[in-house]
DNA sequence: TGTGGACCCTGCCCCAGGGGCAAGGTCAAG
DNA sequence: CTTGACCTTGCCCCTGGGGCAGGGTCCACA
């Protein structure tokens, strides 16, 4: 069996001899041998294949603790692993895209398609709500079903002209920063208590009377690139306006209920309240 | 004037306390005063817009050393720069989807289309050649141009049968690593000593015989996303031939002399040598 | 006039994924 | 035996902050 000092491992594999070491603290890598006097390490060819592996993983910026993951699993499973990964990195870039031609528009002094906001003035109302921890949009999608099926099994009246879901979010949605989002549905003052009791896993709550700015979607899904051009025009808008946002997170507010699937297009406001 | 806290205007920007102390260190966004006993910062109103460029370039992964260059600047010549970086970002992109895709075809095992590899033996030549280091392949590009036109002005009969170009690529061309890459002429062993004082601003150098391993590639430009594929046919034709590439640096050989313009298709070869 | 709570300060350690360097041990060829 | 190449560990450095400790400040309320 030939073995190989980490130089030529090195060398074959093109990881630097200081990343061979850090993969093997990490155990992604282990070398074959480590002579127990001189702290030698020794690698075996057949370890190519994984240096190898490791390497073009890296060259998609996956991360370390990822790798190691994958490289636990089926080739099969961990193709599909890398393939879900990626497509959030491709979404990620999008809104980045989006952002950048916005910022060249900016700074060109040239004027940027934006949404036109408004301002309307609710009551105090009572929600019944479950706040959750979310990486990403597509695991707030999921809760949001779980959540919207809660009511499914006990059906309730709706209150009349009420949004049938708002979603709040109190953080930013994304890798590094998960929410948290708290998803709401409203109901009448009256049956408050009554309508508390029949949901145990979820919280009731009154929110007090307030105003918000909104800016109408209409039958969208929002992606990550609208999301940022709608915060934008929110921010002109209160820059214009010289009124502030209150810090009581960001709403996705529902207005009529459709089926719920993922090409599902309901009719959206997206709102923060003001102080 | 509206003096803001840096709670204040942290909330107002969207900049975390912590951001903008590192801002202010950094020189991108200095406080409009700082109490001299204190140590607090305040800021003033205008100084939102500012705050909030810095958070849409940092929102696109502008590094900050970028960001304070940029802020210096006229909007509109900002803004070419920060085209100019966006495409790069997007070339970068570009590779690494193509890299991700082959992943995962590896991992799936279905079989990927590569690049059919051969060998062939050189002589012993005599190179013409410029060292120089490149963070990109728009600079890679250039200093080819700048290097053949050394030769236009005092031209010179071609050594009948060998390329007239070669790239000798001794690293990565990223702008984590920039090369270097050499660019080289090869000249008949006769006529090398009176060349080489016809062009001072060339050294000469010989190389010896050897054997190098090539792909050739036709009319084209190579995308950073072939090249990915390319080196990764070479790495596998190398495994299963047992045959390993010396550290002297991969090479792009340009065959034949073509008007260069950004869209001049050469006609290449992309070699290795083997040791 | 105190006092509590909200702000704010600096300074330190932490993260990934290594790069670079220093001080010292090892190995093979000449 | 020496020399140079190779290897070891350990430490500090980079980005762009997050988080916490220990201590100072500010304002409103009692």
């Amino acid at each position: 069996m030939e073995r190989l000092g980490i130089g030529e491992f090195s060398a074959r594999s093109r990881l630097s001899p200081k990343a061979l070491r850090l993969y093997q603290e990490l155990a992604l890598l282990e070398p074959a041998a480590v002579d127990p006097d001189t702290g030698y390490r020794s690698y075996e060819l057949a370890q190519l294949e994984q240096a190898h592996l490791i390497a073009l993983l890296r060259r998609i910026a996956l991360p370390l603790a990822e790798i190691k993951a994958i490289l636990t699993l089926e080739p099969a499973v961990a193709a599909r692993q890398i393939a879900a990964h990626w497509e959030r990195i491709e979404a990620e870039h999008d809104a980045r895209r989006n952002l950048a031609a916005y910022i060249v528009d900016l700074l060109s002094g040239r004027e940027h398609v934006m949404y036109e906001v408004a301002t309307r003035t609710l009551p105090e109302r009572s929600l019944l709500c479950q706040l959750r921890h979310v990486a990403d949009e597509k695991e707030t999608f999921a809760l949001g079903k779980k959540f919207l099926a809660i009511f499914k099994e006990r059906p309730q009246p709706r209150v009349a002209g009420a949004p049938f879901l708002i979603l709040i979010y109190y953080g930013e949605v994304s890798p590094d920063s998960d929410g948290p989002v708290e998803f709401c549905r409203p109901v009448s003052a009256e049956q408050a208590e009554e309508l508390a009791a029949l949901y145990p896993e979820l919280t009731l709550r009154s929110e007090p009377a307030h105003e918000e700015a909104f800016v109408h979607l209409g039958e969208t899904q929002l992606s990550g690139a609208q999301w940022q051009l709608v915060s934008e025009s929110l921010r002109d808008w209160s820059a214009a306006e010289g009124r502030l946002p209150s810090d009581l997170g960001v709403r996705l507010t529902y207005l009529a209920e459709p089926p719920i699937t993922p090409d599902s297009r309901p009719e959206i406001d997206f709102a923060v309240p003001l102080s």
